[in-house]
DNA sequence: TTCATCGTTCGGTCCATGGCGAACCATTTC
DNA sequence: GAAATGGTTCGCCATGGACCGAACGATGAA
């Protein structure tokens, strides 16, 4: 059996800038494979295969090879346990909100919208029965179909890519699903090009623009 | 309005081998003085000042001053709570005696009583029905509203802290959780004052007196 | 007042390590 | 087979920050 880390040695692998982001990043419950865990702190796949690495040799992550894939997961409960501790001591706010209204209201989970604003467009794109619900994600209806392409989104090339299509992300601050994958990041990525959110420095979280306030309300009805 | 740091300046302050050292030495529940800490964890005083700034920066530890000295403690039971939690994976070793005995048997963690004693305590308290489990908490009930005062333990004051009234602390040692929060901490309290434990000198562990083993016989039924 | 003690500031050294690009395997897809 | 894609290895650079000694306030004791 192995022993696990000393508490130094623990304590240095959990403090980095990049890989206590990848230890939230996997805090969605979700596995993560490294494009994604690379893509999601900003940093070369080589780097990342480096801080990879180390949380797996504390203990911290575990991995799994599907394909030319490496998934990653946290390790044990046992470490999700940790990470959320430290992150209730990060937003040791004195207001019942655990997260920071900027990041429950709108942000980035890695590459696909999360938070209120992530859940609201869900929510409504579900009710209007432009999306359905299947075990483990999304299914895009005829209906949804033809308004993606309407919204001026072609699903040609989203569909082309190589991962899942329209995956389902539990949010950490919401406790609900909204949608992730190709879809999802291809809906993120056209919001932000129409200039209805804006990145907040140095942070996951969005800011919806007056513009875009008009644009969601007038889309989706929400928000 | 105190914000807390955000996760990354967090991980940063707590990823050094001095800090989390420092923070260990904390855990045991006392105050310390600089000079002490820095002789703890073998650096010199001028590096230990760097350090602890950074700890405060961070708002993990507090600082008042005494005289020419200044003392640290941990700034909330919240931070005792996570630094519980990174030992907790720390030393998720199967080898059973990476944990000293008389840290096994009866310690400090931070202001309550953990270690085989304090876990035997929460045992003893569920099973006769005076703590119930909640999700992320014990609950007290009635009969052990009525158990607490009868053994001499007032809960006014201690409801009026603003703290978490019994928090579920998972211990190191034992992977069980124990009863924490302020109850834990008035019930370690009066145990103290009883004389039924005894602080081991330059450690965290306790030692059980024999009037102490005769009063938590009777009182616990364990032990 | 004078001395001792505690902590801080400052200047400087030095090493660990986070970061990248490029080349290199491995695997899947066509 | 060839091409595309994901991940790893390697060499290298740059920066951060951990550390110390020495000089300097501040506080309490003699």
């Amino acid at each position: 059996m192995n022993a696990g880390p000393d508490l130094t040695t623990l304590a240095g692998a959990v403090g980095d800038a990049t890989r206590i982001r990848m230890l939230e990043l996997l805090m969605e419950g979700r596995a993560l494979v490294a494009k994604e865990l690379a893509f999601g702190t900003g940093v070369s796949p080589a780097t990342a295969t480096a801080h990879l690495q180390r949380l797996e040799q504390a203990r911290l992550v575990r991995s799994t090879r599907q394909g030319r894939n490496k998934v990653f997961r946290l390790a044990t409960p046992t470490v999700a346990r940790m990470v959320e501790a430290l992150m209730t001591v990060a937003v040791r706010s004195p207001r019942a909100s655990a997260t920071p209204e900027p990041l429950r209201a709108a942000r980035y989970c890695y590459d696909h919208l999360a938070g209120r604003l992530g859940m609201g467009i869900t929510d409504a794109l579900l009710r209007a029965g432009h999306l359905s619900l299947r075990r483990r994600a999304f299914a895009l209806t005829p209906s949804g179909e033809a308004w993606f392409q309407d919204f001026g989104i072609d699903l040609e090339p989203v569909r082309e890519q190589r991962r899942h299509f329209a995956h389902r992300c539990l949010d950490w601050s919401e406790r609900r699903d909204h949608l992730a994958g190709a879809l999802g990041a291809a809906l993120a990525s056209h919001v932000f090009s129409l200039g209805w959110v804006e990145r907040q420095p140095d942070s996951r979280g969005l800011i919806v623009t007056p513009g875009g306030q008009r644009g969601l309300k007038r889309h989706f009805g929400v928000l």
